[in-house]
Formats: C-alpha cells, sequence, structure tokens
DNA sequence: AAATTATATTCGAATATACGAACAGCAGAG
DNA sequence: CTCTGCTGTTCGTATATTCGAATATAATTT
C-alpha cells in the first residue's frame, strides 16, 4: 500500500522470519532445519539464534530444538496491554455468557481479518475451539461482518483483492450477496452467520460504534444443536444489552479511536 | 549460567531491546527516542525500524510513534500454544472460581519467578489486579511459595543471589523463615500469603504434582475484606479438589515435564 | 569398532551493514 | 517570516557481518 518494500534489512526480515517459523510450526527445529527452511547458512543463523536465547526469545530443547520463549510471549503481551480497557470488556461478555451459557467475543478488524481481542469461554462441556488472537476472513463471520456494515462494496472489494474465498461450503463467496446481507443485517441490527467460517456453529453478533463509527463487535457462538428460537431470542436482548454498555464504556473511558482499532 | 554472554550478534540484540522498549513502556517512541535510549545511531535503527513496521511487528502512529503490532502479538502466543492444556486447566480453575467467587490462577515456576499462564478473574466488582504474563518473585506469593516447597535452602539461595527482595512490608525476607515456612505449608499441605506481593490481597496455594515432582501450582487470592475463617475452608476445599482434577488431568493427556515447565 | 549421519562451529575473503556528519522537511515559537 | 527544535533520510567510508567449505563433536548405524 504505502510501505516501500524495498530497502528493507536483510538482517532483521530474517530474525523476524525464523521467530515466525518457529511460533507458527507446531514441529520444532533445529538451526539446520532454519538453515535450510530459511535460506540462510547456517554460520549466519548460528550468532543470532544465540542471541535469541541469551535474551529469552526463544529456548532450547536438550535434543537441539527450538522454541519459543518467554520474553517474546511478554513483547506479545504488550499489544494487548494496549486494549488497556479489555478487562472491562471481558466483565459484560462474562454477563452475556453467563445468562446464555455459550462463549462471546469481542472483536476488531485488522486488514479484512477479524481479530479476537477477548474471549469468554462456554461454561459447557462441548464448546468452540477458538482463541485470542485468532484471525479469520471479516465476511466468513457474524463478527466480522458487523464490522463491514457501513462499508461499500467498493471499499470490501479493495480488502480482498482475490475475492471471497471459502472457509467452509457456507461461506459467502459474492460481493453482491454479501452487500444484501450487510443491509438487511443493518436494519434488523443483527448480524447472523450460519456455519460460514466453522462446520456446526452457528453466530449472531452486533457493531460497537464509537462516534459514528464502528470501531468493534461483539458476538455469542452456539453450536448448531444447542440453537432454537428461545435461545435466538436470549442472545439477541443479551447483545443488544452489552452493546449499550460497551458503548457507555467506550465513551466514559475516553477511549481514543486510534486505540480502538488495530 | 551456561550461555556465552560475549560473541553475541550486536544487530539482533538491538532489535529485541528495540521490541522490549517499546513493548514494556507505557509511553511511545519516535525513532529518536529509540536512537537516544538504546545508544543506536539514527541512521542504523531507520532501516530496522521500517523492517519491523513491514513485518507488522510495530506500528507507526501517524504521529512518528512506534507501538507493537500485531505480529509480535502473533509470536508471542506461541508461547502459550506450547501449553495447550491450559484450556482445560481453565475450566477446572472456572469451578473453583464460580463457587467462592475469588480469582484463581495457574502458574509455572520460570528461574525464579512465578509466570502466571491462567487467571480466571472474580466475578466481584473489586478484584485484583493481575494477568498472565506477569511474572513476580516466587518468594513473594502463595503460588510461587508452592512451587519451592521441595526445594533446599540451598537450591532456593542459588535462584535468589542477591537475597529475597521485599516486594511489600510483609515479604518474607529470611531464607531460613521460608524454609521453616514452606516445611510448615508441606506438612499442612496449603501455602498461605498474607499481604507479600500485593498490599491488601490473601492467597492460598496447593502444588501440583507430576510423577512425584511440583510442576505448577494453583491458588485462590481473595481481599483482605472478603477473607474470613468460612472462606478459608471453603477455598481449601476447592482447591483439594481442583489439585486432584489437573494432577488427574496432567496424567491423562500424556503431557511431558518438559512442556510443563519453563 | 568403523562408518555414517546428524548436530553446531570455525575461518578468511567477500560484501552488506553501520556510522555520523550533513541534509531535508515540518511544526511551533518568537 | 525567520529561527529553533523536532522529525527522519542521505551519503561515502569504515567496519562488522555474511558466506560456504572445512572442521569439530556427538549420536546412531553397520
Amino acid at each position: 500500500m504505502k510501505e516501500d518494500n524495498n530497502n528493507l534489512h536483510r538482517t532483521t526480515l530474517r530474525i523476524l522470519e525464523t521467530l515466525e517459523l518457529i511460533a507458527n510450526n507446531p514441529n520444532r527445529f533445529t538451526l539446520s532445519d532454519i538453515s535450510d527452511k530459511l535460506q540462510i547458512p547456517k554460520s549466519t543463523i548460528s550468532p543470532i539464534l544465540h542471541t535469541l536465547v541469551y535474551k529469552g526469545f526463544l529456548s532450547l530443547t536438550p535434543d537441539y530444538h527450538y522454541r519459543i520463549g518467554f520474553s517474546a510471549y511478554n513483547i506479545g503481551t504488550g499489544f494487548l496491554h494496549q486494549f488497556n480497557y479489555l478487562d472491562e470488556i471481558e466483565k459484560i461478555l462474562s454477563d452475556v455468557t453467563n445468562v446464555c451459557l455459550e462463549a462471546s467475543h469481542y472483536a476488531v478488524l485488522s486488514g479484512g481479518d477479524v481479530l479476537y481481542l477477548k474471549k469468554v469461554n462456554s461454561p459447557e462441556p462441548i464448546r468452540m475451539v477458538s482463541f485470542v488472537g485468532n484471525k479469520l476472513p471479516a465476511y466468513s463471520t457474524a463478527l466480522g461482518k458487523a464490522l463491514l456494515l457501513n462499508m461499500s462494496v467498493n471499499d470490501i472489494k479493495k480488502l480482498y483483492p482475490g475475492g471471497l474465498k471459502p472457509v467452509t461450503e457456507h461461506t459467502i463467496t459474492d460481493f453482491t450477496e454479501l452487500r444484501e446481507q450487510l443491509t438487511k443485517a443493518k436494519q434488523e441490527g443483527y448480524v447472523y452467520e450460519i456455519e460460514e467460517s466453522n462446520q456446526y456453529i452457528r453466530c449472531i453478533a452486533v457493531p460497537i460504534h464509537k462516534s459514528g463509527k464502528i470501531v468493534a463487535s461483539i458476538s455469542v457462538a452456539t453450536p448448531v444443536f444447542r440453537y432454537d428460537d428461545k435461545k435466538e431470542a436470549l442472545i439477541k436482548a443479551l447483545l443488544t444489552d452489552a452493546q449499550y454498555k460497551i458503548e457507555t464504556l467506550i465513551n466514559t473511558l475516553e477511549i481514543s479511536y486510534e486505540d480502538l482499532i488495530q
């Protein structure tokens, strides 16, 4: 977009790619693996890995495999601490989950993805597998569609230059159909999702506004077998209540627009 | 201990120090600030910062101030994903908190510090300010003392070469006194803390064992004004129950010792 | 016990990075 | 309207990093 893709610092790229490789992969790698996968000479990556271990960003298992260390985690939490109102959000979401017994979420838009910033787990034994920090294409989730409510088809197209790729067999893949659904949702005040991002999961969401703009959204997710009209009505009532509380909270705490979005 | 403190990679150190500076400081810094504080020439740090922003580890506000970006968070969560049994732990701790209405925690030992890996917030309006990823000296908290139960005075002294520094006015600062308290706690099965790490907070903890070794601990924290004999008895019963459930869980999932400790 | 296959480290030559003074652009003060 | 102080960028030279073959060390196989 506006970044100069050239003129980047090779060593920095290598260090970050190393961290990403180790963090995003369930397998653990040795120095040779890393050298091989990232095409970095072993003698070059060696002192870098030593330093990463020394600083606690990586740790080294007795059998020469690297894994992510606490310092990396510590840096990462710095990101969430920027959203220092999240504890208050959690209280509000807990009230929702405690009544309807289903997982609730708070998310913001990050590029074209929904970024989950808070999740309150359902107390029920069968529950959704999701976690804070997850990213999913916004058009495939209720939370995400709530974040797109005010966007034109052109704005949305800009977010997904490659088109709307399906996540499940029910994911919307047509821009016009998406925009029509958003228009209906905006009129009704609720956004629905039926197994569009997770099989067997239905979801209802509402947007969170600050001075007329949508800055975030909240949702409740339910396994299809626990979903019926009565539950839907309950969830919608709870979401509207939570929506009001969160919008009030944001205004009360005078959180800047800057600090709300990512 | 075993790391070669020399022979480190200067550029890597600089990048990591930059990330730490930005992550650990509530103030936001400009390129010049970073150059100044870390004693790195501006022309040197400039391409590094560009690359960090390009990769999403930092983001740049319109007024030239850097803050932590989502990629850093993403790497950090890789650390928690190594503890992939934490969701199960959360369920068990939720049961504790839902009955006694106070915050519960799960932690491991990291050096001489307690590392909080899971926290379930109290539903009560007045509650402890703490969060996952926090580190406190082990000797100053119930959770931490539970992790030290099986250590000799010499082992403990090795963890704190600078002695036991007080966190509050009630923190234990004498090794012998600490060891005596641990012995009593081991006999009784419960570890107590009375405003030793947080003013107005009392805490009870129990250790979590795997094949005879202490690998983790759990605790319940209470504001002093909500603490009485009846609550203490309730918390102790809940902790013993949760302790059994977690130890069973760890054995059932066949989680290796390696993956439990940090 | 020798051979093989892993691991990471060493070394000097080649090269990319780092340095710091000078520069450019912008915002606010006087 | 210039000056000052802030931002980040540019440039040639100096220097530290990088490269890849060779080496060391350890574990495993034959």
